[in-house]
DNA sequence: TAGATTGTTAATCGATTAACAATC
DNA sequence: TAGATTGTTAATCGATTAACAATC
């Protein structure tokens, strides 16, 4: 499917985005879509959307432009939407509750299983139907029940000793809630989301425009 | 002390993670850094390094390198985390109870002040001391209450109305969790956070790793 | 002073945009 | 067929990296 060589970390970042838009206007009953009726929509450039969806092939139909529904699909296995995938949680916090609670993750295939925290007072419990275990399980319970993604919501400097177990227990797949930079080895996925990060660019940009006011 | 011309979003967005590093090393007792050891740590170039710092203004000493507390407040300054700002959370699901929940924002000056929402079970409750209020009232409430920053944690079909209601009310700044990029008038920031996104883009990467390995 | 390291200009690289031939 | 719109190549733009004179 995909085009020879790499594909750009900008163009990776905006297919969920893409992926949002297409899954929106099939919902709403759209059949076909142009890159310039969808750049109106997301707010790119035409040229752009068709060079990002030329990096996986040709989607598109001269003349026409491209099929609402087959795109969504091709963009969600462009993904790996389509598959299914087992998840823990380690750190039974507010973030890990969280998230454990979102039922948009199982709906695109992504299963939590567990989670896991420290505290004796949470082991044993069960939130939404996924049990809380101790931390002191997880190597184990990883190896036995194929589990594919790792989710960190513990504190900053719990965050690497738990990425190393994860990764010596053959996880594959990182996604860290943790205000730490995570490092993993090059054969590991990592997706460090840094919430107060976004919150002082939105601070940053705040202050900024009041500048340019007065 | 900003220098002429606009500053670029990707320079913006390093900013946050200058900060992490520079809080940590000060913590740590780092008293001066170059931008070279910097470069090592944080895994940039030292050029960019020192390209990023001198849009802001020159904070750092020829022969010497930069000055770790000097330099962590300056960004601070620029970030405009040197102020306080009232926060409102609409949505008191579990995204917003886990963000009232977490103390690092009261830390840097985010005050909760207050939470809205629609449902009659939580309105009248309490999440750590922050009150839950009628969404009816949010317009009056920011009126009163100097209020600075909306966060919307509600499900997606109605983040757009809140939006409009927050900027209608005067609210200048506007932090999303729902699964839509919300849209604003220029004169008003908006950091739109896609958890799933990130999550989507994990997946892809994972998979991706998988490819280039058989 | 000599060594180190910044601030800044110039060179390179990559991503975005524009243009257009191919074709439905 | 004529019109529309893609896929793709070429041009432009901006961001990153390299180089080095200034200077602590």
């Amino acid at each position: 499917m995909q085009r020879s060589g790499r594909v750009s970390e900008a163009v990776i970042r905006r297919l969920p985005k893409y992926y949002r838009y297409l899954k929106d206007m099939e919902k709403s009953g759209v059949q076909r879509i142009s890159s310039k009726e969808l750049s109106k929509r997301m707010g790119l450039t035409a040229s752009q959307i068709r060079q990002d969806f030329n990096c996986f092939g040709g989607f598109g139909q001269q003349g026409y432009g491209y099929h609402v529904s087959d795109l969504c699909n091709e963009i969600r296995k462009i993904l790996g939407l389509h598959k299914n995938y087992n998840v823990i949680i380690v750190g039974a916090g507010n973030v890990g509750q969280a998230l454990s609670n979102y039922s948009g993750f199982t709906r695109e295939g992504f299963n939590i299983t567990a989670m896991f925290d420290a505290n004796p007072r949470l082991i044993g419990m069960s939130i939404r139907g996924v049990p809380i275990y101790d931390i002191e399980t997880m190597p184990e319970y990883i190896a036995n029940n194929d589990i594919r993604i790792g989710v960190i919501s513990t504190p900053g400097d719990q965050a690497q000793t738990i990425a190393n177990q994860m990764v010596a227990g053959g996880i594959k797949s990182i996604w860290n809630f943790a205000p730490i930079d995570v490092k993993v080895p090059e054969d590991v996925a990592v997706e460090n989301v840094h919430l107060s990060d976004s919150l002082y660019i939105l601070s940053y940009k705040m202050n900024d425009l009041e500048r340019q006011e007065s």
